[in-house]
DNA sequence: CGACCGAGGTTATACGTAAAACCACCACCG
DNA sequence: CGGTGGTGGTTTTACGTATAACCTCGGTCG
């Protein structure tokens, strides 16, 4: 007598609520097509080539499709000691970036029959998070973010191929890294801008302590050196949000001194809440002060006016990082990489006044 | 010789590249712990009371924590028929709600040590997409919106148990249903601005067919009974974005006869295109014309003036499906649920002149 | 005192697949 | 005619885990 005949199903307390009925597996193809169990997984394998005859395999696969057999992942992953499946690192995927990050990673992964698991996003988690305990599979390597800071230890101290995105090529202790051209696309704004006439700049930041804020900052004061008359306001940090944005903006348009006549803004969000401050306080955009944001999320187009913005290729980002990530796996230590930003003009930026 | 020792590890091509230590198994914290793997199985699965004394237990734990033992879980899956793993299905990820929806899931499956794996949006497959095939590991049940309407004949043929989401409740051939109460949430828009003396509305509708969609245009109408001098216009559907929004009222607000007081959207993507073409027309938001959204989008707060709108809880939506799911799984035919939504008054919608 | 029992283990087995090793058969060649 | 090699399979084994079944050893009780 089987075990399984004893336990009687998988989940005994339902057996009949939702019949589960009892799948295929690769020995009950073979006996319906009256061959071995070996060659159904030579056939299902396509590894058939001059090892099975033609007629045998297609009574196979008949077989198959008539018992609708698929293949039990969990005991090919046990067999072949990997699991074929990445694990994404983001911050969190109601940031629509990183959603579409995850978007890009999921089509290049699924075009390799690869799978996609996230790390729930650390804030749904109690203290014992832990991506490997929750991935449910073995992983075979690790997507991350550098802006998902607090996992990070942990994944490093999981040993596995690591991509890291919107990290330093150089500092970064990782297999490959994938990186949106951030330098360049400050340095499109910024011509963008100087050809507009603007002197006066000033700098929303984010206060997200990762590479690529740090790179904005650093290429926008190297970009204004090319104007050596333009100065450029500092503020203080905002979080990643609209309201954040709008409280920077105000504090920047009602400081003593002279006005700036631009502010560049670290993120869409930014923007969004920095053209909201300016509205609020008569400052209008663009014929009084010209905004501009970065990402080009779906909100960038929902405002109005629309935002002059830098548009990353978060897609690109994921398929690039996930291409990456099975390059370093199949053995070719794949480097760095960058990937080209557009600089997107719209309503939110005009010629300087004053 | 084992096979191991034959083949060399895991990822031969790039052994040494990035090593990969061989994780131990539990026989290795066996042999460490000078107990059998038995044992060590019924100590790592909290299942030893009485069956295994407190110093070898402890000694067990020690052994597995100095090798850094995490169970196989392709193994553990293999040997229990299970996976712990849900499938959410979803139109795309990149629509906040659903990234919420997928917080929400996450959050409740990760308190219950179940994985949560993403049907990968199909408009990023190809023709070969299937559910199964791509889901890693195999799946124990599922929880899809009705969005996903292309992937639905695909999921029931899985057979398995199936938890639907903005979903008839009568309707669904489903294990369980979880809806935000969106009539209700009709009702209460409608009863706000009849109670801002608007007589004349219109309906900016989504053209997406699913349920959730049906009832805020069937409630609507139920809902403007109540003042029998009220007027209703009905507008072509609109693509779910902004763009489209903006045209559609575009249109309303520009057709002969007396212009709606009221604009009345199926979702804040629309209500955001709405404002724009409003503002676009010189019609001022709301003193012109109020205008209300659904969902409570972040975009709600992005835009000036701020959405009026339906809060639609997506978090609350995806563990009251996690947990449904859980519930069927365990047993317990958990029929069909339903979600407070609650009206967020901000300024787009005020008092009716003309 | 022999039967029984519970505590504390160990041994053996099964999950479903992939693939190495083996085998039978025939054709061909020197 | 003995060997050699290709073709078309089958047999067997291993992956790592969970657990049923079994074993041993004191103590207890009828």
């Amino acid at each position: 007598m089987t075990e399984r005949e004893k336990t009687g199903g998988r989940w005994p307390t339902v057996r009949g609520a939702h019949a589960t009925p009892a799948r295929a597996t690769s020995r009950d193809v073979a006996r319906a097509a009256g061959v071995s169990q070996a060659t159904v997984s030579l056939v299902m394998g396509d590894k058939w080539r001059g090892r099975v005859s033609e007629r045998r395999a297609e009574a196979v696969r008949a077989a198959a499709r008539e018992l609708g057999y698929r293949p039990n992942l969990a005991a090919r992953d046990l067999r072949l000691g990997r699991t074929r499946t990445a694990l994404l690192v983001v911050p969190a995927l109601t940031n629509e970036f990183f959603a579409r990050v995850y978007a890009g990673a999921a089509r290049a992964a699924g075009e390799q029959g690869v799978g996609v698991l996230l790390y729930p996003s650390p804030e749904g988690i109690g203290p014992a998070r832990d991506p490997f305990a929750s991935a449910r599979s073995a992983i075979d390597g690790v997507i991350a973010s550098s802006m998902a800071v607090d996992a990070l230890a942990d994944l490093r101290a999981g040993g596995l191929p690591l991509v890291m995105l919107d990290s330093d090529p150089a500092g970064a202790d990782a297999s490959a890294t994938v990186n949106p051209a951030i330098a360049d696309g400050v340095r499109q704004v910024v011509g963008h801008l100087l050809g507009l006439g603007h002197r006066r700049f000033a700098h929303l930041a984010a206060d997200v302590d990762s590479w690529t804020f740090r790179v904005r900052a650093r290429a926008l004061e190297a970009a204004l050196r090319a104007a050596p008359d333009a100065v450029l306001v500092r503020t203080e940090p905002a979080a990643l949000n609209v309201e954040a944005g709008r409280a920077a903006a105000e504090r920047v348009l009602t400081a003593a001194g002279p006005r700036p006549t631009a502010l560049v803004c670290d993120d869409d969000m930014l923007a969004a809440g920095a053209c909201k401050a300016a509205r609020r306080l008569g400052v209008r955009v663009p014929s009084d002060v010209s905004v501009t944001g970065f990402t080009d999320l779906s909100l960038a187009t929902a405002v109005d006016p629309e935002l002059t913005t830098v548009r990353l290729p978060a897609e690109a980002v994921g398929e690039a990082g996930m291409r990456a990530l099975m390059a370093v796996l199949g053995g070719v230590p794949d480097g760095a990489g960058e990937l080209p930003v557009e600089l997107v003009v719209r309503g939110s930026s005009g010629a300087a006044v004053g």
